[in-house]
RNA sequence: GGACGCUUAGCUCAGUUGGUUAGAGCGUUACGUUGACAUCGUAAAGGUCAGUGGUUCGAGUCCACUAGCGUCCACCA
């Protein structure tokens, strides 16, 4: 019975009930498919909120691969799941109370109480996304939904600290670290914002010397001096020296220290140091073993060290600290136009002053016993000759520039602080037996036990911090895939064992390159020490997107564009389009509402193709056979065409050329197919002429189904298939069975009548008989009279002449007559003209290469590869060169 | 300060190991309603590929320098 498709497509009418029933097919879940494993994880979201533009960007990306892979018959995963994103959701949730009136949300609520509300606001949160990750068309395995912080990924990350503690990677330290005042915790270097700021800088007197600083107020404890070993100036005074002097309240011993870290000819030269509040002076401190004294609290204000001055804000404190000091006459000079740099958290906006706590830290360095190198060995081995110079166990990173950002990255890379002071994340598995330990205060390493599960018997107080949201998503690729395979965690999942050995690693990631050192460097990490394996092979890194004036989209700058908004707009096949042509990999691209036209006019086209197709058929979709005995000149052309496009097309996904692909089948749908062969099939009617018009469009929609899923399905399925598109086996790569037809001529006659035409003004309506120099083509285009007759040129006679003079010549001669115009195909002069050009060009290009071929320096130095594909390409000129000669 | 990138048509960008006449979309201009499609069609105009020099038979593509722009990292007491 022939199925018809509705006149005209309106996305929104079809695309939630074709993405129920991919999902009630069951082949998004790959226990429902055969062929080899392909797997992806998806980047999890964070429960923040809802979706924006990159996350539709990412999933377009993903789901156009795992479509693709799986049309090609693969046994396809993808991994649909959330993340937690501890501080970045506590953060939110606190904000939330206190616009509700909360004053202090932590102290109110209490730990248990706090947790309850953000867990309520993340579980909304993730239901949001889930539903927006189907609005998306993205085809993932529901069945295996995974978020950062259920029990199944808790135990992955208890069992790898436990793994990481026992092999002596994580350790305990007092260390300086980077201390949010307004979120209450620390905060990893990578979440800092640098704010440049005008600030006074102050010439303080210390004694003999004068020091220079943007921060009077760290100054209260200081009682050492650094200066440069080889500053001259200083000579005088020793490493060690002792002195006393007048300071800000009262007076103090300070002691000389030398350092090469000072820079001479910075300030005076000489500067005092604060170990508890700068990164730099606690290094120096470390150094030479000096004390360190805390001068600002965990709340931003002074301690009691600074006398009067105790309990003030910082900044307050400042101008009253500098007016005591001028007082005293210890003020020597201020510059007041003095730039600083002012570090800020980019989550809560709030000043970071580093400080010395203790916390969990994870040693890059330290040799990792059994294997002889480091974390940060296997993650430069990972990227490099491949891990465990195992080349199957290489991550290749795509654009290949990151490479290099990623391994200088990793010689920069310093211990990684794990332990966060906030609830919202896995807690640390430390328990702590002393019951007089101040958490986490406590140094009583004997009473500390570490394991996946609490520790049994009375007394045990679990430590107080929770671990770095990165901790549990570096371990995504595997933590998805049941690991750890222990019994209790695949009880009643059997299939779940497998997984791991199936999916893993998984086959290729993306991720924008603003995390590509909080993630996919972590994922390295952790991937490699945990499972001796890579998590992925291929990563795919994306820009960021931007709007029209390349700005950042951002709800604070009004500039947002809801994803949602577009798909009730425009439909989710013109979202997804829009996102993927036009971009390149690693490379930002601006969005905006153009590009989505473009989009949906392309896709309403193609509904109208298939509507004409279709119309014209006997029966549905399937069975899209034609007599190869039967086919026209125009028939072999297309279908020639069409299997370059699938060649060019496989190509271009596996080298994740999407946008390329998705613009040759653009070009292809459009100015192939539907300008040409289906206008000519009006006009060249055989009997094969619907078969190969079914044909080709049944695989262009499955060329398209990767990008454009719904609308592809909808024409499929609407046309009653027995199987959705979405399993349906990809086109065919077939060596060039049809070849080349000679059409490309024909096209080029139709288009010289038509211009010919054009210029001469003739009224469309208007009869004329056109004349043809056909050359040596006189018999392909004689074959193709009546064609050419039809297709809009608009004449009523035809003549076709083997020679003739130059055409221009020709036609002008004519358009003084009444009805009678010339018009030429093939230009003999000018087709001469470029034959000899052409033969000049590649017998200079052969000539230059055998040249190069002969060259003794060059056959000796250039890589075997290279000389063999220089002799390939001169066979190859030489045979075309022939052909030309010869006149074929 | 260290690293990386960008500069191609009016705009947004492609350009796959160097190889015919450098491409697309949008925009512009002219024409057009033909048996799917005005959410359309046919055509045209528009580029010394930022600049200079080099390597090469051949450079948008490789190298060096210059100019402008951008990103990341470190960070100035």
């Amino acid at each position: 019975m022939k199925k018809e498709l509705p006149k005209t497509y309106n996305p929104a009418e079809h695309e939630d009930g074709i993405y129920e029933k991919w999902e009630q097919s069951g082949f998004f879940n790959p226990d429902n498919l055969k062929g080899d494993p392909y797997s992806i994880m998806m980047p999890p979201p964070n429960v923040t909120g809802v979706l924006h533009l990159g996350h539709a960007l990412e999933n377009s990306l993903m789901d156009v691969m795992a479509r693709y892979q799986r049309m090609c018959g693969k046994k396809v995963l993808l991994v649909p799941g959330t993340d937690h994103a501890a501080v970045a959701t506590q953060a939110k949730v606190e904000k939330l109370l206190m616009e509700k009136g909360v004053k202090n949300p932590r102290q109110e609520l209490g730990r248990e109480g706090l947790l309850k509300e953000i867990k309520k606001y993340a579980e909304e949160s993730k239901a949001t996304i889930l539903s927006q990750i189907r609005k998306m068309g993205t085809s993932c395995d529901w069945s295996r939904l995974a978020y950062t912080f259920d029990d199944e990924r808790n135990l992955a990350v208890n069992t790898v600290f436990k793994k990481m503690y026992d092999d002596g990677l994580i350790y305990r330290g007092k260390r300086i670290v980077n201390w949010d005042a307004k979120l209450q915790t620390t905060i990893s270097d990578d979440e800092i914002v640098w704010h440049e700021e005008k600030a006074p800088f102050y010439y303080l007197q210390y004694g003999p010397f004068v020091i220079a600083t943007a921060r009077p107020e760290t100054k209260f404890g200081d009682k050492y001096v650094v200066m440069h070993p080889d500053d001259e100036r200083y000579a005088q005074y020793k490493h060690g020296d002792k002195f006393e002097c007048e300071w800000i309240n009262g007076k103090v011993t300070a002691t000389i220290i030398k350092d090469s870290i000072i820079e001479p000819e910075f300030g005076t030269g000489v500067m005092t140091i604060t170990p508890w509040h700068d990164m730099v002076d606690f290094e120096i401190a470390e150094r030479h073993n000096l004390e360190g004294e805390q001068i600002i609290d965990f709340n931003g204000e002074l301690m009691p060290i600074a006398g009067e001055f105790a309990g003030m804000d910082i900044l307050k404190a400042r101008p009253k600290i500098i007016e005591r000091l001028k007082e005293k006459n210890l003020l020597v000079k201020v510059e007041e136009d003095y730039i600083h740099r002012v570090a800020k958290g980019d989550r809560s906006d709030g000043l970071v002053e580093p400080q010395i706590k203790e916390q969990w830290f994870v040693s890059v360095n330290k040799i990792i016993p059994g294997k002889g190198k480091s974390l940060k060995d296997l993650m430069r081995e990972a990227v490099e000759a491949g891990l465990n110079n195992d080349p199957a166990q290489k991550i290749t990173i795509i654009p290949e520039r990151f490479h290099k950002t990623y391994l200088n990255w990793i010689d920069n890379l310093r211990d990684w602080c794990i332990s966060r002071q906030i609830w919202w994340g896995h807690r640390i598995p430390v328990w702590y037996a002393n019951s007089k330990s101040q958490i986490p205060n406590s140094k009583n390493l004997e009473d500390i036990y570490v394991g996946i599960e609490p520790p049994e018997g009375e007394g045990w107080i679990q430590d107080e911090d929770t671990l770095d949201t990165w901790y549990s998503s570096a371990l995504w690729t595997f933590s998805t895939l049941g690991w750890p395979a222990s019994a209790e965690a695949t009880a009643g999942k059997p299939a779940d064992n497998d997984d791991l050995k199936t999916f893993h690693p998984t086959a290729w990631m993306q991720m924008g390159y603003e995390i590509l050192f909080f993630w996919m460097a972590r994922m390295i990490l952790m991937t490699t020490y945990t499972l001796d394996e890579i998590p992925f092979r291929d990563v795919y890194i994306h820009g960021m997107l931007r709007d029209e004036k390349g700005r950042k989209f951002s709800k604070s700058s009004g500039n947002n564009i809801d994803p949602l908004d577009v798909i009730r707009d425009y439909g989710t096949d013109s979202l997804r389009l829009s996102l993927l042509l036009g971009v390149s990999p690693g490379n930002d691209s601006k969005f905006y509402e153009e590009k989505i036209i473009g989009a949906r006019n392309f896709i309403t086209k193609l509904w109208n193709i298939s509507l004409f197709v279709f119309s014209n058929q006997e029966n549905g979709v399937g069975n899209s056979e034609f007599n190869n005995a039967n086919l026209t000149l125009a028939d072999k052309w297309i279908l020639a065409k069409f299997q370059a496009l699938i060649k060019q097309v496989n190509n271009d996904f596996s080298n994740f050329r999407f946008s390329q692909a998705g613009e040759k089948l653009r070009d292809f749908t459009r100015s192939e197919f539907a300008d040409w062969y289906l206008e000519l099939s009006k006009f060249e009617k055989t009997s094969e002429k619907n078969k190969v018009l079914k044909y080709v469009l049944e695989g262009l929609l499955k060329l398209w189904h990767p990008f454009i899923p719904f609308i592809t399905e909808a024409v499929w399925s609407g046309l009653g298939a027995d199987k959705p598109l979405l399993i349906t086996e990809w086109p065919e790569e077939k060596a060039a069975e049809y070849e080349e037809s000679g059409f490309d001529i024909v096209i080029e006659v139709i288009k010289s009548i038509r211009n010919a035409r054009a210029e001469n003004k003739v009224e469309p309506a208007k009869k004329v008989k056109a004349i043809i120099y056909a050359g040596k083509d006189i018999k392909l285009i004689e074959s193709q009279a009546g064609l050419i007759k039809g297709l809009r040129t608009g004449i009523n006679e035809l003549e076709i002449l083997e020679t003739g003079e130059k055409i221009e010549k020709a036609i002008h001669a004519a358009v003084g007559g009444v009805e009678i115009y010339l018009v030429g195909a093939i230009d003999e002069v000018k087709e001469k003209e470029r034959i000899k050009k052409e033969v000049e060009r590649l017998e200079k290009m052969i000539s230059g290469l055998t040249g190069r071929l002969e060259n003794k320096e060059f056959m000796e130095k250039a890589p075997e590869e290279i000389i063999k594909k220089e002799k390939e390409k001169l066979e190859n000129w030489k045979i075309e060169l022939e052909k030309l000669k010869s006149g074929n």
